[in-house]
DNA sequence: CATGAATGAGCATTCATTCAT
DNA sequence: AATGAATGAATGCTCATTCAT
């Protein structure tokens, strides 16, 4: 592995690297070794930009909720898709994990189980929540705007639970629960949509 | 703390307090000290009854989720509530943390996380899953025979998604998600059975 | 104090017992447990008998020692051969190994081990020796009155030279060096013998 | 204690630390502590160098076994004592503890007493052996050409007896057999010696 | 900057030992 | 007499962490 020549450009390597330690072994059984290992870096590196493990941790967990937004923002933009129906449908898609393995997914559901015990997870997990909603009250408010969508409550509400069964169908999944693969969440999410929008096209 | 005399009553104070050193101090915290100091035992002792802890945590885990159904069971009993509205509002009711701190779903929650790298593990989360869902499908069939119900899709799908729902719901409100309170996840959930059963008395 | 017969008999089972586990565990990896497991009873009875565990192993060393000297004698006695050279051969015959497995001579190779450190197994194992010594020192002395044997040195040098000789090809022997067998060594110590007496018979 | 710069170097001091330590204690009761206090070094240091115990246990008995040789070689070297009488005399020298608490001797029978459950340490054991009887059978063999000796038997039968005996003998003296010091032995073997080669000299 | 050497705190774990039954 | 339950002392071992180079 080529040596990044400024503390950013490490820094964002030990990020990577942590985030890969942590889909691999789990944040339970996560250690220094480990992370270096991924860097391929001396352990005593890694202590030696992140003196406190917490730190590095909560930036991966920034990060990956950064890149997460990044991806659903891209495929649903307006310019990739003009119409509010095929946004909602790339919304969803771009929203569940590919197959239990989906390294994103993993990594997210696992750092998010650090919400509880601390404020600093908690705070990236709402935020990344709001946003989420947010993403999908525009397509709604959009849609609504050109006459697509005519959902019978309010749209952030709607978007809300569209969020919310994002994340529990998401669980599901990830947890390797039988019952709930990607084509049946997929399709849950959307004909949930069709019912609260009022749009059959969904 | 009281000596239980058999084996059987031991080994049940050892799974009560493995479940409150797991939702005190986390899973990644978790030390066979804790377990011991929680049961009011030496620490050797614990390992004489689970040499591998493993199984003492997948028998919390059992044990939790067994409390957990039977808690729902009883509170949505037909004996208890006749009316399939009733019913359903007190199955909603049942299958919400009381707050961040409700000790049942976050000891759920934590070792939920077990599932995506133990198979065992995925298997009781995907059991719960199923007979929460299993719950929620024999209120709306009874529902639906007695006309109050009506809905436009599967009940099986129905009570997919609203188990999915409290999930994510449920995850929200124990991640201290700000924007997601107890109240709030009901009236959602409420307003979605209403919604996919066109029962406007929900 | 008389012990109750049963006492006796069940500290003979535990002598017994323990030498098993010394020869199948060694005494560097000799446990309670396995005594007991060996003897079908519990860890406490072991205690309960031999209160300081090194004085059950100080009476298996005893007992092996005895039963050993015990059937090399009537291996050897007057009355089986009455022919000197006979019962030389006999008498080499019966104070090599088998073969490395074989569990009276690993069990008295390892107790032996403890002679270094301790008076009391050194005091045994010495008493051993001089016991081979005095069973050669008769042969020899008889087969020297018949006119059989005539050593050129005294017969408790012969005898000596003959016990040392064996016991160093039966430590190669356990120790499993593959340049020494059995018969080799059977071979060594009657070539020696025939030098040592000028029998030309042996 | 000197900090060692190099790996080996430290290595080396474990090594000859760990040795003491199985002198002093025994096999039996080695603990990582006292390799560590003998060492001048943490515990877990030991364990850095040597994650694996028993591998520095086989390097123990690789240099111990090593450096007795070499002692023997460069006591009986043609250059020190060209006359093969001497050189034989020197063998023996060599061969015997001085006392009961030789500690070269002590290590090595120590060592020794796991050929029986190793197979590395029995190789290393059979080695000594083999290298200690080619020893013999080069200054008998020289002797021989020189006409100094005449043996009835074959050299290496002559050589593999001397050994034998020496091992039997440093055997007894180790463990305190009383019967047996080491004038007698030396006597013994010389005695043999004298007999087997014909050499009224030795 | 970065490393490997070295440490020690903290952990599970083993095991002899105690004790009530 | 004999046991199984329970303990705690002792140990190995894993790690984060420190430090000299």
């Amino acid at each position: 592995m080529a040596r990044p020549k400024n503390q950013g450009a490490r820094r964002e390597a030990l990020i990577e690297a942590a985030g890969r330690a942590i889909t691999g072994r789990g944040l339970a059984g996560l250690r220094i070794k480990d992370i270096a290992a991924e860097a391929g870096v001396s352990a005593g590196s890694v202590l030696y930009y992140y003196p406190e493990l917490d730190d590095l941790v909560f930036e991966v967990h920034q990060d990956a909720v950064e890149r997460y937004l990044a991806v659903r923002l891209s495929h649903t933009s307006a310019v990739i898709a003009g119409d509010p129906v095929d946004r909602l449908r790339r919304a969803i898609d771009s929203g569940l994990p590919r197959d239990s393995d989906d390294p994103v997914h993993r990594l997210l559901y696992e750092l998010h189980g650090l919400a509880d015990r601390s404020r600093q997870h908690a705070a990236l997990m709402s935020s990344l929540f709001a946003r989420e909603v947010a993403l999908y009250t525009t397509i709604l408010e959009v849609g609504c705007a050109e006459g697509v969508f005519a959902p019978s409550q309010g749209v952030a509400e709607v978007a809300r639970d569209l969020v919310v069964l994002e994340d529990g169908y998401g669980l599901h999944i990830v947890s390797r629960n039988p019952a709930v693969d990607r084509d049946t969440a997929r399709d849950a999410l959307a004909g949930l949509a069709r019912t609260l929008t009022g749009c059959p096209r969904l």
